[in-house]
DNA sequence: ACCTGAACACCGTTCAAGT
DNA sequence: ACCTGAACACCGTTCAAGT
């Protein structure tokens, strides 16, 4: 974390923080026209400053949008986490999230279909798409703990100690909370029914399938590598 | 389908179908360089034609790029067909379904997320967006007559009379699959176990759900307006 | 260190002609 | 009916200065 022990500035330049300045204006541009067709210098006119102002903080525009991104990826982690406050059994920690990922989906699809964006993923060297997947792992890394945590108590047919069907029970749910709210927020399945109908059905199945899946694992008994990635 | 009945012509102006040549063209962009950021002024360079020359097929580049996804949701469907060839069992069928998504999804990454992209899914008024979601509509069709089946002969826990359960059941399956393959292919959730383990687990406990779910209908007893939507 | 302002090589799309 | 070619109002990004 670099560029933090500075207080005694009365203003760098012109306001004291253009980098937040100019997330925050993209953030309310992809919020009010659900879409980020604008462009860099729409962000630089709205926030008062010159064309080539953000190529101080920012690489290029795709940066900028990383950076609404996170911001997006900690929305969800805390509504997740909110979501979760009280409640203590598995399913129903599960449950609270998937209907949490699928409300934030719709109270700002674009802001959604930013944060998985391909925009972002195909980067190569730079560091910001390395700070958006970690900051989208923390959010998994929430799901994981309630995974391995129904592993434990017996309430999911996850072996407790294979760290490695863990993460792939964990991947199965959240896809499938993924996908439901991707098909919904881009209206891809084409249905008038509710989407809470359309949620409730998706968890039940999920967390049935999650619950009975164990009964199939003698299928697979001596899987060696199972600790490798920890 | 209109512009079908001439066949005398030598050719219209320069090569007999622009159209299609624009659309290859395009498609072949987005394979190349996995993404779709290329101009429509280049395209129109590989195609040898003016840069206005798209607008006599398509009404902007958002059109072409809707007629290229088009192309995608076709390949989705005859791919899918052509897996289920030979097989009867729908909970076989269902894996082999699901195995196909992701695997054509990880052969052109690109032209996936095309396919459902938001830049196709926003606007109103044309009648592409239209032609993009009544294609898909027909690779979902597919899907659907499997659970169809998969109710009647007992194989899955949906009711056979109640066309809402099965569109429901069959948006569930479509939903884990489905994002499956977007994390998978944006390379979200981080993590080198291989991918057809990743697949397998997710189709293990999604047809276990299937399977299993039904059980818990006794929940929801009496739905008058199960056959409201046909 | 952070910003301006001019400049470059591009866009998507439109308009007026051409055949 | 389909295409060209010039034109318009924009981009993203770079470069040379300014403070």
């Amino acid at each position: 974390m670099p560029k933090k022990n500075r207080r005694a500035d009365p203003r760098p330049y012109h306001h004291g923080d253009l980098r937040r300045v100019l997330i925050d204006t993209a953030l309310e541009l992809v919020t009010d026209e659900q879409d980020w067709t604008f462009s860099l210098r729409e962000v630089a006119r709205r926030a008062g400053v010159s064309p080539h102002a953000p190529y101080n903080h920012f690489t290029d525009k795709q940066d900028l949008l990383g950076a609404v991104a996170v911001v997006g990826f900690e929305r969800l982690r805390v509504g997740m986490l909110r979501a979760m406050a009280g409640i203590d059994a598995p399913e129903a920690l599960l449950a609270v999230i998937g209907r949490t990922y699928v409300r934030l989906g719709l109270e700002n699809p674009a802001l959604y279909r930013l944060m998985f964006s391909s925009a972002l993923a195909d980067v190569g060297p730079g560091d910001r798409p390395t700070l958006v997947r970690s900051t989208g792992a923390q959010a998994r890394a929430v799901l994981e703990e309630v995974i391995r945590r129904g592993a434990r108590s017996g309430a999911f047919a996850v072996s407790p100690d294979s760290e490695q069907d863990q993460i792939l029970a964990a991947l199965s749910f959240w896809s499938a909370v993924h996908g439901l709210t991707m098909l919904v927020i881009d209206n891809i399945w084409g249905t008038d029914l509710p989407v809470d109908d359309r949620t409730e059905r998706l968890l039940r199945t999920v967390l049935e399938g999650l619950r009975q899946a164990r009964a199939q694992q003698s299928r697979q008994p001596s899987q060696a590598t199972a600790r490798d990635h920890v």
